[in-house]
DNA sequence: TAGAACATGTAACGGGTTACATGATTTG
DNA sequence: CAAATCATGTAACCCGTTACATGTTCTA
């Protein structure tokens, strides 16, 4: 409760901090809106949400409120969590994490048979499609949303699209790269 | 020591097994070729590194040889650790996660002065611009090489460059995206 | 009213990060 | 020979993941 700077919030109870600013939300709610909004380039899980919403308001940077429906606990912002947010937001961005299973398999894909590696990236495409259709699909309803959506979160869905472009590309571009067998429908058909 | 399974190897320890194939190395020669190799979608630190040999020596997935100049502690792979990487490749790759700090600035971005979301962004871009031209000077040099160089390791860096490209062009069209000021070499300059 | 989906958490583990310590070799 | 860099590691912390437990509301 004192008026000390406390230490400095991770990214992740900083990113619900700034969910905060527009309203009180619960765990379940907080979890909804950052997988839609920061999903795509920063992962979390519902474990991390309630650790670090029990964590803060420990430190006083949330308050809970009265639970309702289903034990429902809504937390509301401080002033103290305002301002760890700013402190947080102000500073320049921390260098990215990427890790990428799936590169990894293509790294050491020479420890793999062709056509194992083949099915494995056969597999793979159709999830990076299936995002790159929902961001458009997102993208369009929000350029025709009446008031105009959130241009910050239309800046990140369109760095998801040219993201995931990038990865439909580079898949395709791999048959010209990497010693595959040739797509056989009959040999790669994993029921064959 | 005995045949048993043993339990499975996470992606980190699974990759330096990789490595480990071609020849012995130590903590300092397989931090190097990891950030070379799988450095541009796979983080890890020195510290990982001679945790992961230590903790892979203990159940005798790998061999220490005797130590060299400056302790250098060579490290050789053991049938078992051929064995368990054959086990990690064979799996399906995890889903990937990827975390992207400029992006929450970014998503977070009505929080800052537009002056500030510019600086910041103008203070990014250059460092990807340098990763860009890495890794296409690496290509060309792979492309020249006699013998041909490792075409996994040319697919991986084709990722790395499709994915740079895709970020620059994002830093690029975001003055279209969002509520900017009109670049002022003088007003963003941090030197004013 | 039975089962599915909703909603909130806790506990434990694994592993990534940071900070630190130490000695060896090279370079000015 | 002093400083910089190379090289190896340890320890502690933080945080992300996984597994599990529990009660609630919806729907077939």
């Amino acid at each position: 409760m004192a008026d000390e700077p406390g230490k400095p919030v991770n990214a992740t109870a900083a990113s619900l901090l700034g969910f905060l600013h527009h309203a009180p939300m619960t765990g379940w709610d907080l979890m909804q809106v950052a997988q839609q909004v920061i999903g795509n380039f920063w992962s979390l899980t519902p474990s991390q949400v309630y650790r670090e919403l029990a964590a803060m308001a420990q430190v006083g940077l949330i308050r809970a409120g009265t639970r309702g429906r289903r034990d429902r606990q809504p937390y509301t912002i401080t002033e103290r969590g305002r301002t760890a947010f700013a402190a947080w937001i102000a500073q320049p961005p921390a260098k990215e994490t990427l890790r990428i299973p799936l590169l990894l398999s293509v790294a050491f894909g020479g420890h793999l048979e062709p056509t194992a590696l083949a099915v494995l990236l056969r597999d793979q495409r159709p999830a990076h499609q299936q995002r790159l259709d929902d961001y458009a699909a997102r993208r369009t309803a929000a350029t025709e949303a009446r008031p105009a959506a959130d241009p910050y979160a239309l800046a990140t869905l369109e760095f998801g699209i040219r993201h995931e472009q990038a990865v439909l590309d580079w898949f395709d571009a791999l048959p010209d790269l990497l010693p595959l067998p040739a797509p056989d429908a009959e040999r790669l058909n994993s029921k064959d």
